[in-house]
RNA sequence: GCGCCCGUAGCUCAGAUGGAUAGAGCGUUGGCCUCCGAAGCCAAAGGUCAGAGGUUCGAAUCCCCUCGGGCGCACCA
């Protein structure tokens, strides 16, 4: 219906273009929104004042001369001109049926597009070092990613969801150490625990496990351990170095274990760690089609030939005996280090290398989901990719997501997370409190890149205050409104209800109709901008428009007729379209509660 | 110091590429159940959109400055 209209705008400009009543020279796009007043009609255009100053007119009358060359149109009811220079579109009742019984008949793929099935996304997100469980922080990244990745599948992209496993690299070494350390600790070793290695008791966990495959067979005397190894850090004295000493100490196991039984341990821990994450984030509702490994592309030497296209294209320089990368040309403020004068590649090289790597899978689109600490980082990221010459039909080649930290409360207090003691609330804590709708929920109900709130009591509350519960509820009540139908032996004819849907004209009638109309437009919206927020927003307000309508309006009635079942077709769409948007953000439609 | 994000009702936040009278929820006050789920609804009060300038027919939205907050500025990952 929208593109109907704009076409029918286009046509109008187009023909008083031909007829000399606007210059031929016009550049312009029709604009088309859907309105928020009933009395503004249904759609709206600002064409006229948009070219009033091009034309010389002024947009009143400009408008007028629109409306008078838009050609007569089945479905359309009346056009308006209103405030500076509005065009404001009345649609036909018919047409508002054409939604409706596209909802019943399309139901979770109402608003899916086809034509975008020819275009594969790529999106990246949660990818946090498997050093231990997923925290809060992390849990915001996976839902917003999740969402988003939802919203693109719902409008009709093929989406492939990954999550890149930084398995290389020192802080995977220390894992695996510490894992050992506490294994020999479990063995009547004394010593004092690094201060930089890992703490968290899950660490003991994987210990356990350990001791079942090989028993005592690793244990080495604790003096080779902490041989030649430089002093720790010592808060009293301020004196040591916490990094050397956790690094002597990897190197000296490494060394006791040989290579066999020190891969043993780093690949149990490794497995241990990932299996959690994935069965959290699997009870999170959050699913990935692909486990990247960062070794995987270590061992491809991927990083080399990306290296060398760079250099071939001009965009690699020496200095220092390190190998960089002019970002500078390509909008970034600094130039960077891909290859270090020791000859390894920096992490931003191995990133590079991974961008090149999904690139090259053959997609139209990549997305990152970052925690916005990291912004400073992306423009560096897309400097190599313009550098590498990578472009879409799609726009950027590149995206990326920022999702700023959830601050978790109490009611008005604040809850204290500190990685450090080992005392963070873990994602899995915070499902278990307050359930994982109200976690998927709250964590993408605001802008991404916004400071969340989120309040604990509130989540966990049943109440009206919560809007998770409040949107549910208004699923809920409509099941109840077809079990009381069985229950009563009345039946749901579709097919009467749709024949006469049109005749509804009630003012709560309307705008349930205005915002059903408004949903394929919503997620559309939603999707390319990345922003599921508003899903949450438009489920709050089709909710309060249904509870409002409910209260208002009877509708299981002895000898109903057509106009009870036509009030029916309408609830079974406002259900089906709750359904689908509770579906993007991973939240459950349940039937009773 | 430089860069990015932000400042909207008492609180938490929406405000689509600039559009019509700036909107929700909570909180406050006052109403609505012999009736399909009151976990609901209705009404009232509450605003110089941080401040000042500019662009525009039109600015919460775009540009400049000031103030106030957050986060980044590695041959770490």
């Amino acid at each position: 219906m929208k593109d109907h209209i704009i076409q029918l705008l286009q046509a109008a400009v187009v023909h008083l273009q031909s007829q000399d009543v606007l210059p031929k020279t016009l550049d312009f796009q029709i604009q088309l929104t859907h309105t928020k007043s009933p009395e503004h009609g249904d759609y709206s255009s600002n064409i006229a004042m948009v070219l009033a100053k091009a034309c010389g007119k002024n947009p009143r009358e400009l408008a007028q001369k629109i409306v008078n060359a838009i050609a007569p149109d089945d479905q359309v009811k009346k056009i308006d001109i209103a405030g500076p220079g509005f065009i404001n579109f009345f649609v036909n009742a018919a047409t508002v049926v054409d939604v409706i019984s596209n909802i019943l008949q399309e139901k979770e793929r109402f608003g899916f597009d086809p034509s975008r099935q020819s275009y594969k996304i790529n999106i990246e997100f949660v990818s946090c070092n498997p050093t231990g469980p997923l925290h809060v922080g992390h849990g915001r990244n996976a839902a917003t990613g999740a969402s988003i990745a939802n919203l693109l599948l719902a409008i009709g992209f093929k989406v492939h969801r990954e999550y890149y496993v930084n398995d290389a690299g020192r802080q995977m070494a220390i894992l695996a150490t510490s894992v050992w350390l506490r294994y020999l600790q479990s063995y009547g070793a004394s010593f004092t625990f690094p201060s930089n290695g890992y703490k968290g008791d899950y660490i003991l966990e994987i210990v356990d496990a350990l001791k079942q495959q090989v028993d005592d067979s690793l244990i080495k005397p604790i003096d080779e351990v902490f041989l030649n190894v430089p002093a720790d850090f010592d808060e009293t004295q301020n004196s040591g170095d916490k990094e050397a000493h956790i690094d002597a100490i990897v190197s000296n196991t490494q060394k006791l274990l040989g290579q066999d039984n020190y891969d043993l341990v780093f690949e149990l821990t490794l497995d241990s760690i990932l299996t959690d994450i994935r069965e959290d984030l699997g009870e999170f509702g959050v699913e990935f089609d692909e486990w990247f490994s960062e070794r995987e592309l270590l061992t491809s030497g991927t990083q080399q030939r990306v290296l060398n296209k760079l250099d071939q294209l001009g965009h690699i320089y020496e200095q220092d005996g390190a190998r960089w990368f002019r970002a500078t040309d390509f909008g970034d403020d600094k130039d960077r280090v891909l290859q270090r004068k020791n000859g390894q590649f920096t992490y931003f090289a191995n990133d590079v290398s991974y961008h090149v790597f999904k690139y090259e899978r053959g997609i139209d689109k990549m997305i990152d989901v970052f925690g916005s600490d990291h912004h400073g980082y992306v423009p560096r990221m897309q400097a190599a990719l313009k550098a590498l010459g990578y472009s879409s039909e799609l726009g950027d080649i590149l995206d990326v997501v920022l999702v700023q930290f959830a601050i978790l409360y109490h009611g008005e207090e604040r809850v204290q997370m500190s990685t450090r003691s080992g005392s963070f609330v873990t994602l899995r804590e915070l499902r278990q409190e307050v359930g994982n709708d109200a976690a998927r929920f709250f964590y993408v109900m605001r802008k991404a890149d916004q400071h969340l709130d989120f309040d604990l009591d509130l989540a966990k509350s049943q109440s009206a205050d919560n809007p998770v519960f409040y949107i549910q509820y208004a699923h809920a009540r409509i099941c109840s409104v077809y079990r009381q139908l069985q229950e009563q032996n009345i039946v749901y004819d579709e097919a009467a209800g749709l024949a006469v849907i049109s005749q509804l004209s009630s003012s709560y009638e309307q705008a349930l109709f205005r915002s059903l109309a408004s949903y394929k437009d919503l997620i559309e919206r939603a999707a390319l901008a990345y922003e599921p927020h508003r899903l949450a927003q438009y489920l709050r307000d089709l909710a309060h428009q249904f509870h409002s309508y409910y209260n208002a309006q009877r509708f299981i009635v002895e000898n109903g007729g057509e106009m009870m079942q036509a009030r029916l077709v309408l609830l079974s769409a406002v259900k089906q379209i709750m359904v689908n948007c509770l579906h993007i953000l991973g939240v459950s439609a349940p039937e009773r509660m």
